[in-house]
DNA sequence: TACTATATAATTGTACACAAATATACTTTA
DNA sequence: TAAAGTATATTTGTGTACAATTATATAGTA
């Protein structure tokens, strides 16, 4: 009945490549915060028929990276300081339980993966490498995420992640960027090590409370820059 | 340029109304858990084109109602005990940070809204109508949700109450019957109305881990029934 | 019989055409 | 001139046709 090789070439959709190239752009600040967007235009540029391209844009106004107008009309979703600020409370919580999770189910081998991790984060650091040195650190998260094995949790901690991303994009990197993250994000792994849950999680959540200071007077300074 | 009547008709799209159909089918057990969705099929069942449709079977799958099989067929999702133990844990914390938030801002109107849905619950409860009960004590919930004005937190909620709902409907609604809820509420809202928001927090989400309890008692009960 | 190969059918993915709704430009009217 | 009405253009919503993929049935081969 099954024969060993099933010829399972990944079907790669017209529709999430352009999902995810669009979101890459919304992301990037390519495609602006309020700026309306049009179907056609779209899908000639990306060369592709409006069927897909509808669903992908269906999709990323789940995401709420797009906004659907009163008149129907979808525009890039416009920054905002309130949902920003619930959003990181949410990830707070949320990556409150995949630690705490993670930490019950990691192996030794994920625990030198994340020891590798912070080590690449501090020579990035050290070379002055901003980009290089944010994405190493997203990734230390991400690791955890997968680790925790909490398919609903992650799922919601990826979309907000999108929105991060794109806050990050609002201001030139190195002035987001967080000093003391590797130290702290050590500080998480050595409770993990001890696999104390609870201060594990405690301890993410307090670095988290800081990047979400941190992130948040960049959103508000753009905001005021952006109403002038 | 504007005329004070806007003639804003809602438009009622083919999708949407598509979406809501089918995730009541889905809820109600019309269609059951592992079930094939042909996209032909439901089309001609529900008498619309394909094209809509199929937008409302992505934003079911996005809402994880619907499973997509590596060899692109959908399904209906199957029950999943650990999925819902993922989604109720969530739930408990969201819903915490919702009632922290509500209790702020609640104003006195919105609290005699509460108390009449209180009593409104112990009437049903007593008149044996299971289902107004459920419906009514699920309405004190949405009304906390409302208050809070978290819109974030709200999205994700709602969405996991339809998986809640569904779960609901694998048994027969009096043996989900939490006598207590009503009491419960009330506990909550006395909180609310002294302005303890974080009492009414850990009050509310006693009363969740209770009921998620009861709830994942009846789906592991579910599962195994299924799996013979 | 069990395995493979091939043809056929069923199903999903994409393009396109037209319908419906909304916005814009242009008149008309007071 | 300003407001309202009308015609035109733009944009979104839906149906349909066909292409690409996957599943199923059939036949061939060891």
């Amino acid at each position: 009945m099954y024969t060993f090789d099933q010829n399972y070439t990944k079907r790669v959709s017209v529709k999430d490549v352009a999902y995810f190239e669009i979101k890459k752009n919304i992301i990037e600040g390519e495609l602006l915060p309020g700026q309306a967007v049009i179907e056609e235009e779209l899908a000639t540029q990306l060369k592709i028929s409006r069927t897909p391209l509808r669903e992908a844009l269906q999709r990323l106004e789940l995401d709420e990276l797009l906004i659907r107008q009163p008149n129907g009309r979808l525009k890039i979703a416009p920054i905002s300081v309130k949902e920003a600020e619930e959003m990181f409370l949410i990830r707070i919580l949320l990556e409150g339980v995949v630690v705490r999770q993670a930490t019950d189910k990691i192996e030794e081998r994920e625990i030198q993966q994340l020891h590798n991790n912070i080590r690449m984060c501090d020579e990035a650091a050290q070379a002055g490498r901003f980009d290089d040195f944010m994405n190493t650190s997203s990734q230390f998260h991400f690791m955890l995420y997968e680790i925790s094995g909490n398919k609903t949790a992650v799922k919601i901690l990826y979309q907000l992640n999108d929105h991060f991303m794109r806050y990050r994009r609002l201001v030139p990197a190195k002035n987001f960027h967080e000093k003391n993250s590797s130290k702290e994000h050590q500080r998480v792994l050595d409770y993990i090590i001890a696999r104390d849950a609870s201060n594990a999680e405690k301890a993410m959540q307090e670095h988290l409370i800081k990047s979400k200071k941190i992130a948040l007077d960049v959103i508000r300074g753009y905001k005021n820059l952006d109403q002038l």
